[in-house]
DNA sequence: GTGCCACCTGTAGCGCACTACAGGTCAAAC
DNA sequence: GTTTGACCTGTAGTGCGCTACAGGTGGCAC
């Protein structure tokens, strides 16, 4: 069953798991990066190895890295992403999972907002300077 | 005469000009931060000084730094910030200046747009959340 | 004239999110 | 059996954008 992750990742995943650098290449984090987050807590749960030690990243822990590259590439810190983790490994924090994703949100639609706002100042500037250098 | 620099930012400067604190306060650009951007050759000159050695302001300065303003918080770096006060400084760099901004505005856009994207999936997330919590 | 305070310069340090080794293991390829 | 190469752990280093001193000056208030 092949599957939407990102929404430029979908994969099928074999059952005995994706190395680290096929993950890398599927999620655009980096090697060392994703052994940072694991490292870091980030992750719900160590990467379970093979015979040899080596990571195994299964559709699950996929999914779980894509969900945090959306969360990383909308600003949430590290510190917050470990909080998700957290919560997520424990039954009944719903409610606090549901907050913290949703202070997120309004974080970034706050900064979305402000992006906006300068990018019409910024048009202004380039339309200027393409009418000065007609 | 009183002029809209940033958005919110709405003033009288005086013939003798603001002092660092006063633009700070205005512009939310921290004192140290605005002696680092000087250093740095973000502004156009360097800030001019009163007998006893003190900066102050002039309403150009005010609108300059409201400019860097709203590029940094756009994502613009302090290298790509020098550039253009560089091109600023000389005449003649009109076309560069353009393409520097041009494409900074391109880099925002993708930014923004992959945001929203990003932010659609955390909405469904939380929308998931919120039904399961009733 | 002595506090006091805002400001100055110069330099060092910090927090964040990685990134880059060094030195080692394991399994398949030859 | 040795070479190769992808992977491992642990630790140190990096780049960016500030931020925090230390030590000093100038000017006004009392």
């Amino acid at each position: 069953m092949s599957e939407v992750l990102l929404p430029e990742v979908t994969v099928e995943v074999p059952p005995e798991g994706l190395s680290i650098t096929e993950v890398s290449r599927l999620t655009g984090v980096g090697v060392e990066a994703l052994r940072y987050y694991e490292r870091e807590g980030l992750l719900l749960d160590p990467t379970p190895r093979d015979s040899g030690g080596r990571r195994r990243y299964h559709e699950g822990d996929l999914a779980w890295i894509c969900g945090l590259v959306m969360l990383r590439e909308t600003g949430m810190s590290i510190a917050d992403m470990r909080r998700m983790a957290d919560l997520c490994r424990r039954d009944g924090t719903e409610k606090e999972r549901l907050e913290l994703l949703t202070r997120h949100r309004e974080r970034v639609l706050a900064e979305v907002r402000r992006t906006q706002r300068h990018l019409r100042a910024i048009e202004a500037k380039i339309t200027r300077y393409e009418a000065s250098s007609t």
